[in-house]
DNA sequence: TCTGGGGTCCTAGGACCC
DNA sequence: TCTGGGGTCCTAGGACCC
């Protein structure tokens, strides 16, 4: 038996632990930039806003409707993510953290009542970290996600689905009628798997609800879409295609990319971009014991800007050998993007992907000529990275990300960033007796 | 004025190879 | 009259997820 465990408009819910005055107030918080809505409040729900709603197109409910908008603050969410984490692990023997407010465990051996020990879980999680969830179990992901969707429904959305469901809910031990009743209550397109495109292309063949894509042949599902959807029919029905995977696997590939706060048009700016995206890259490539192989640098306008001439393109370039080190791959990219950088145009984008990665185990050996030495092998890079978190981000950089003190024309734009409560000591919030 | 970032998997066309 | 088959690599794009 599979559950899982989803935090409630996780975002939101951080930043109202420390600012209570936020609660029962419609709030949104934005995507890096402050582009778009990323997580909403329940009311800001009820206000219409969806999901990715560009900011300026919603800022009059400020006004009008007191919506309150704050820049994403990522150092906080991961910290609390992970206080939730370290509860959930002590749910069942396996867990799987599935994204920053996502857990899956496996409770297959675990004895009695589920729903009691599940409300039990969200009790424990929302005393010991203030933040609220919903849990849902199943003989499998997909109906662990279904069950879910279901209790988040039941307790939100009075009317979708029975309110003996809200909150916590277990598909395991239903009856077949009563699964089925559900799975007809479902839209296909609230299916984990299941998106745009084939939620239009289901419909045009009659399928619009969970249980109708439920008793679809398999096999004809795989030939008409994909071996993916298939999985999906298949877990529909109990039959788990999809594991737990309790040991995340290494990255196949690590990008780091960003919109610009203002259009940028001059090479010098973007080399600082991209080599400080490299910079990051790498500090992720060595957190992961890897290596890359080659790397892509991409540069883009905004295509949003219709009238404006568009241009977007991306280079590969190889590394002579594998490698960890900022200064390779800085150069690197910096060679790749020199290849594409067309002046004239208003960049509003770019980013940085290592590819073909490599454990630093595997490394390929070499016949080396008389006089040469093999390169640093990471003493550098271990002390930068060390000196970098004993005494703070960025307190060691490659010169070519430009000055620190500089203004960057590019760094994004973050108008509503609330303090990093939980990780930097200055932030700490003080409690008064 | 103003539209995110980080992933995986799959497909397809063109260049090139034997 | 009549012009193959199998493969890799690169680039680009699209689907899905959160």
């Amino acid at each position: 038996m599979m559950a899982l465990v989803d935090l409630n408009n996780f975002y939101v819910s951080c930043e109202r632990i420390f600012r209570p005055s936020l609660n029962a107030r419609p709030v949104v918080v934005l995507s890096n930039n402050d582009g778009c809505a990323v997580a909403r409040s329940d009311e800001a729900k009820a206000l219409g806003i969806k999901m990715g709603a560009p900011w300026f197109e919603i800022r009059d409910l400020a006004q009008t409707a007191g919506l309150v908008a704050l820049s994403s603050n990522y150092a906080l969410y991961a910290d609390m993510s992970d206080r939730v984490a370290s509860l959930v692990a002590g749910f069942g023997p396996q867990h799987e953290v599935y994204s920053i407010d996502e857990s899956f465990v496996d409770l297959t051996s675990v004895r009695g009542d589920l729903v009691a020990r599940g409300l039990h879980m969200r009790e424990r999680i929302l005393r010991w970290t203030g933040i609220p969830s919903c849990i849902g179990m199943g003989p499998t992901k997909t109906l662990a996600k279904l069950a879910n969707h279901i209790a988040k429904s039941a307790e939100r959305k009075p009317g979708s689905y029975p309110t003996h469901h809200a909150r916590v809910c277990h598909l395991g031990v239903l009856p077949k009628l009563e699964l089925e009743a559900l799975l007809a209550l479902t839209p296909a397109s609230d299916i984990w798997g299941v998106g745009r495109q084939l939620t239009a292309q289901l419909a045009d063949g009659g399928i619009t609800n969970a249980l109708q894509l439920a008793r679809l042949d398999p096999a004809l599902v795989r030939r008409k879409w994909s071996v993916v959807l298939e999985r999906t029919v298949l877990e529909l029905n109990g039959l788990a295609c999809i594991a737990l995977e309790d040991a995340p696997p290494n990255k196949q590939e690590i990008a780091c990319t960003r919109s610009f706060g203002q259009p940028v048009t001059e090479l010098q700016a973007l080399i600082e971009a991209v080599s400080e995206f490299a910079s990051r890259a790498a500090i992720k490539l060595r957190k992961q014991n890897g290596l890359a192989s080659s790397v892509q640098t991409f540069i883009r306008t905004s295509p949003f800007r219709r009238g404006q001439p568009q241009y977007s393109r991306a280079a590969t370039v190889p590394l002579h050998r594998p490698t960890a080190d900022t200064r390779q791959l800085v150069a690197a990219v910096i060679v790749g993007l020199k290849s594409i950088y067309q002046p004239g145009y208003n960049f509003a984008k770019a980013g940085v992907m290592l590819l073909d990665l490599q454990p630093v185990h595997v490394q390929q050996g070499e016949l080396l000529l008389e006089d040469e030495v093999l390169p640093d092998q990471g003493h550098l890079m271990q002390t930068l990275d060390r000196l970098n978190v004993r005494f703070g981000k960025k307190t060691v950089v490659l010169g070519s990300t430009g000055l620190p003190a500089a203004t960057r024309s590019w760094d994004m734009r973050q108008d509503h960033r609330t303090p990093h409560y939980t990780t930097r000591w200055a932030d700490m919030p003080l409690v008064r007796a």
